[in-house]
DNA sequence: CTATGTGAATTTATTCACAGCA
DNA sequence: TGCTGTGAATAAATTCACATAG
């Protein structure tokens, strides 16, 4: 009960959580469009799912809309951003400065949700103090670092091969949430929490879905 | 019950694709230890997955196992690529080669699916013949052509502005299955399926995990 | 005796229907 | 009256337990 703010009595599905970042792009587009509120129906419609999942995901932890009205748009992304824990900028580490981690620190969305790649680190002396993106490229063996700069968000872009050390030297280091694009899967401590994307094999369910040509 | 070949009886949880990319990923870097067979407990501890998860996963669609022995690895990869379609080879467009489109596609973990990338599209001009990863950089103009080539699974990494048209391009060229990394909803048709990786969520949702520093 | 394959039980998530408030 | 918030009903996925085959 305690653990978790703005948790109300029932337990919350992932898939709620995954859910919320949704809404938030939703909202956040409709901001722009100079609306100030909108009914569950509306975003519902906007974001193709149902009224109904989006109360029901929203009940979970607290009263934000008025009812007979629906929500205040800027209110409502700031209760969003509250739960996600994105109401404060995070600083995030990325390790493996290669093709992909290149991309990934050019990234240009991270900054919707008050996210920024500030520190970037590789193994290749090739690579060290090169500039990408304004963030300069450090010695693998640096990751120590990170505890005293404070910054607990990281991403791996390594080969599958380092993935696991380079998990071990974040963790290490005070890093609790990894986004990792190497497509194995990773030992952490419960406390630390990894979420994996395997750009491979997203594509790779892809044909199961296409009726024979 | 006709249209989905090696469906039995029972409707496959959606759930159940998703993780059969991962068991074949498991079975090809058991087969890569030299191992022949396995039983859903060796591999279940492999992949840190439930036993009983596997077998009802593979229940679906047959009787690939040996009561009392197990699996046999090459006879079980086949079998899952051929209920993913992934027992032919699969040509892949790729349409955006700017900093994200560039490194997918230099990326080097399709082929474990035997998945290839042959084509690229751009509309920036400066881009066009130039070539990336051993493929040629096409006007967009050209996706049209995707046609005649017989390639049906493209990949979107074009910004989020561009998603929709660049969709639509696809989709009237006979594309079917779209891997779309641009941060938005697009509408295609129903027989066309669509998977979004959407990176800036996923670094996003992780803040929510991590209790308070 | 071992490990699969699967109906049944359990748990979990989605959908509904409507009470309750503006 | 309109739209939210939520317990109850439904649907779906996971887990289990055991019959069955090698």
């Amino acid at each position: 009960m305690a653990c978790i703010p703005f948790m109300r009595y029932h337990k919350v599905p992932d898939e709620t959580i995954q859910r919320l970042p949704i809404y938030l792009r939703g909202l956040i587009a409709c901001s722009e469009e100079g609306h100030k509120s909108i009914s569950s129906k509306d975003l519902a419609e906007f974001l193709c799912v149902t009224p109904w999942q989006i109360r029901k995901d929203f009940s979970y932890f607290g009263d934000f809309g008025t009812r007979g009205v629906g929500y205040n748009i800027e209110n409502l992304a700031k209760e969003i951003k509250t739960i996600l824990r994105l109401n404060i900028v995070h600083r995030v580490a990325l390790v493996g400065v290669g093709n992909l981690g290149s991309a990934v620190l050019a990234y240009p969305g991270f900054r919707t949700y008050g996210l920024q790649i500030t520190a970037a680190f590789d193994s290749d002396a090739k690579k060290i103090g090169k500039k990408i993106d304004g963030v300069v490229i450090e010695d693998a063996s640096n990751i120590r670092s990170l505890k005293e700069r404070k910054m607990d968000l990281a991403i791996i872009t390594v080969p599958r091969e380092a993935a696991q050390a380079t998990a071990d030297a974040l963790v290490k280091a005070g890093v609790r949430g990894i986004l990792k694009f190497s497509p194995c899967y990773t030992t952490v401590p419960r406390k630390v929490k990894v979420i994996t994307i395997d750009i491979a094999m997203d594509l790779a369910r892809l044909p199961y879905y296409m009726p024979a040509s």
